[in-house]
DNA sequence: CGATGTACCATCACAACACATGGAACAAGT
DNA sequence: ACTTGTTCCATGTGTTGTGATGGTACATCG
């Protein structure tokens, strides 16, 4: 389990790592109950911040790759494999498109698409 | 039919235009018919660029609320008043939180679906 | 020629946000 | 004591989009 980071790449340095982790499962070189390295042993290894690896172990955790087990570490998930081929953000994208489509479609400014957006994230904080 | 615009309400300045031609037309001081002022002799008595007249005329033309004439000028629209009432932005407010809603209900975090709209944005372009 | 709306070129300031970084602290179990 | 994941504080950089500005040009009709 070798993982390289290319700070030139544009693509976020969390979302590199959790292509990485995803495809590792994929290819079966991570297996169910496997151990992860720590997030801090992770941080030194790759010469990252620890926020960076916990917030790339926190999404494939939402996502059921892997699992956190406080204490005792972080392991692949039972279902990972099952799970690693879920893109949850291609179904958010197909929603959005039609949403959008339909938007566009009634004649409503990109602009004002964007503020309508903008005030519906902000006033469903909670 | 005055209109004045204030530069220190956070409002932008081409929809407090807006605001103020769909209340007069609400409140029966402009009718269908009517005249507006032309876009450069409005700018000119409110102190304003053309194109910030230019693009309320434009919003306000397309919800049918105003006719653009060409040379001969611009006019409010026969259904001014029944179309002013209709909230174009309200239905896609509806819609945008009803979308999100089901996002957050998933686990979606506020970063991806704003990451994921903006792509939307940009990839439907045409 | 003058006026209409419209289209294109461009610039600037301002705000919101993403990404990444750093430090400090916590509860839980060995 | 030590390490686990997690959560709070914070800063900085870069991108993106808005709002507003200015100039120039066009076809159309009087």
């Amino acid at each position: 389990m070798e993982i390289i980071i290319d700070i030139d790449d544009p693509t976020p340095l969390f979302s590199q790592l959790i292509e990485q982790i995803k495809n590792a499962v994929i290819a079966g070189k991570l297996n169910p109950g496997d151990a992860l390295p720590s997030i801090r042993q992770l941080a030194n290894d790759l010469e990252l911040n620890s926020k960076t690896i916990a917030k790339a172990y926190r999404l494939l955790e939402r996502d059921a790759v892997i699992q956190a087990k406080g204490y005792r570490g972080t392991f692949v998930h039972p279902d990972a494999q099952k799970n690693c081929t879920i893109d949850l953000n291609e179904w958010v994208n197909e929603q959005l498109n039609k949403t959008i489509a339909s938007f566009r479609d009634a004649g409503v400014t990109d602009s004002e698409i964007r503020i309508a957006f903008s005030n519906a994230m902000n006033n469903q904080k909670n």
